[in-house]
DNA sequence: ACCGTATGCAAGCACTCACTTGCATTGACC
DNA sequence: GGTCAATGCAAGTGAGTGCTTGCATACGGT
């Protein structure tokens, strides 16, 4: 049924410009090309439609990981980073939309954020077993550094079309800053960057 | 005139949790116990009303300033990211509200964000001075450590009603530990706080 | 006592919203 | 050729939208 994915892609592209609201059932059957008719046929209402449309959309989201067992922690982190810095910022339109529209559709949390949680326990599971080959030193919450560069990386990502000037010019600066600054606080010894 | 800022309370209330469709004229005059009419005769159309409900908000934002002369590094910053973290915990909703909408109504964005850029120079004029006075180590990219800083904590502040088990369990904890985890990447020696 | 300003009230305008109904058309499978 | 499911089209429902008009009412300054 090419139908039914045509009218989710539109829907979902529609939310993330236009929010909750500003998505009516005319703009999706419009841009998917489809009569209006036929969205409430296949999916019933506005809203099962726009709750899978989300659904659909995070599915989508690829799973990227870190390597099993870190070795050049620079320069794994730093292709990590900027893959995962791709991602949100492909997405980031989405994102806020769906950053507000949380408090008011709350059925579009869980499906919507799954993702980032399976992530940051990676990471922490990368950080764990560095520690563990002594590729970082014994001190410094390995959660505060895991929580720390990922709001940096995600918040880099989703403000930096819309509020540019509130970080750092370009992106792959600024994710090496971020992974830079990360691992001097987890470096073994001193000036490890020096 | 009570009115005015009666209504421009109850703008704010609602667009911070509706957003701007959501933020019918109907809903304004109710909350704000006037008529409609009134509204439209003081400020010409919704979209006057909405512009100038946000920017006072914006301009409620108490100017919260790091000491000019650093002294005890982790006592302030872990103060002052108190009080900061608080005050974009108040403003979450508006904040979330805001980012969704800057794409669709780019008016707003200016008069939002004017505040941040000001922390975040401020904040970098105070890790100046600490490094000018020994505080901190010669090395180490102090915009980094203030973008990371400042992202960590409105990151956590803006999900943590909406995205609990994404961040740090309890406030205090998180804000001490994004502290230390700054620190710790920009101190003098190692270990400043085994 | 008079006047201007601010507000309320009732009604309405043209438009959009999500959603429904009835009927015609298509095309694939038997 | 006949059946059935999928889709399109035209029209309409009741509710909500931003905004306007006309008129009544209050209150303060002179």
């Amino acid at each position: 049924m090419p139908t039914r994915k045509t009218l989710l892609d539109a829907t979902a592209q529609l939310f993330a410009k236009l929010g909750w609201r500003g998505t009516t059932t005319r703009r999706i059957a419009e841009l998917a090309g489809v009569n209006e008719v036929t969205l409430f046929r296949k999916f019933g209402s506005k809203e099962s439609l726009l709750v899978e449309a989300v659904r659909c959309q995070a599915a989508d989201a690829m799973q990227d990981q870190l390597p099993v067992r870190p070795t050049d922690l620079r320069a794994e982190l730093v292709a990590w980073a900027a893959r995962h810095h791709g991602q949100l910022h492909e997405r980031s339109s989405m994102i806020r939309t769906c950053l507000a529209e949380f408090e008011e559709h709350p059925e579009l949390a869980p499906v919507a954020t799954e993702g980032a949680e399976r992530t940051m326990g990676d990471m922490l599971r990368y950080f764990g077993e560095a520690r563990r080959l002594g590729l970082i030193g014994p001190e410094g919450s390995l959660e505060a550094a895991t929580v720390m560069l990922m709001n940096a990386l995600f918040m880099d990502a989703i403000t930096r079309d819309v509020l540019p000037g509130c970080g750092l010019v370009s992106t792959d600066e600024a994710v090496a800053a971020f992974v830079d600054h990360t691992l001097r606080a987890l470096a073994p010894h001193t000036g490890i960057h020096a």
